[in-house]
DNA sequence: TTTTTACCCACGAATCTCCATTGAAACCCA
DNA sequence: TGGGTTTCAATGGAGATTCGTGGGTAAAAA
């Protein structure tokens, strides 16, 4: 069953290669949003974590830019766009449902042999999970879930 | 339109010749969108470094100008015209998805053997790394994967 | 001539494609 | 209801292809 939203959660095996499985349902998602085999990826604000989106999300921003600055070109708008559209990476999915992180993204996100997939409704979030542990503690719901995934992973 | 825009960012060497390998992406992004295998590439308003656009963008200029100042011919419309058209440059793509930067604009631009490509929507703008975090800071998202890419570089 | 610009080709590393295996959940049916 | 079968998601590996890069050479310009 798939939504229009990501919701679930799921932790993946990174392997030697850097691929990692995108969840089955984040796939739906992504392709009922889009029509698209493709994802973006880029580095959390404020977390220690990726951020995923589905490809409507530069045309959003660039509607909300222009909507903002309207033909007043400025520093802000630099900024603005620098920071939206320079640090995410678009990704395409292989057939088995894969994407290959890229070797920076996988560094700045802290991400090592397992990816938690974490949906967040418009986008979804990609945590390593001791690191998402450690930062959002283990008491609570989605907390000991992701203690359970890893306690199974060996 | 609002769809394939310039996304990611990239750090690619600059030659003895002056060559530089233009992102893959940005190079497919330029192609679906003018079908052309040339970009143009001029100094930035503001800030320290290169922006990049396709052949589209004077067209774009143009009718932006022309709403702005409509049927006054004065001199502010005659400057807006002029750093808008007057000092990017056409360049090619050769087979390997290569430009030859001009040297006028690798001095302008602060660029020496590495040039970072940030993707900004409509445009992308191109960084000596070293300027960039001098610039931007280290501590954006941007800022710490532009750190590591350049640390990769040795 | 020197200097620049446009094509060639070449190579290694990273990336993409395809096929095989595993394991778990869903399904079917006597 | 239980047992067997099918389906599909996740994972592993090998080969082909692309990308970024360096070097050479010929045409064009200064």
């Amino acid at each position: 069953m798939s939504h229009d939203q990501f919701l679930g959660n799921a932790t993946n095996a990174v392997d030697a290669k850097n691929r990692v499985s995108v969840p089955a349902g984040f796939r739906d998602t992504i392709e009922r949003r889009t029509k698209e085999k493709w994802l973006l990826l880029g580095p959390h604000e404020r977390e220690p974590c990726l951020v995923g989106y589905d490809l409507h999300r530069p045309g959003r921003l660039q509607a909300i830019i222009d909507r903002r600055f309207g033909d007043d070109f400025g520093p802000e708008r630099d900024d603005y766009a620098r920071a939206a559209f320079g640090s995410p990476e678009k990704l395409p999915l292989d057939d088995n449902g894969r994407i290959i992180l890229p070797p920076i993204l996988k560094d700045v996100g802290g991400i090592e042999g397992l990816a938690l997939f974490v949906g967040a409704g418009d986008f979804f979030e990609v945590w390593n999970p001791v690191v998402f542990l450690d930062a959002k503690g283990e008491t609570t719901p989605l907390g000991r879930i992701v203690r359970k995934q890893l306690d199974a992973r060996k």
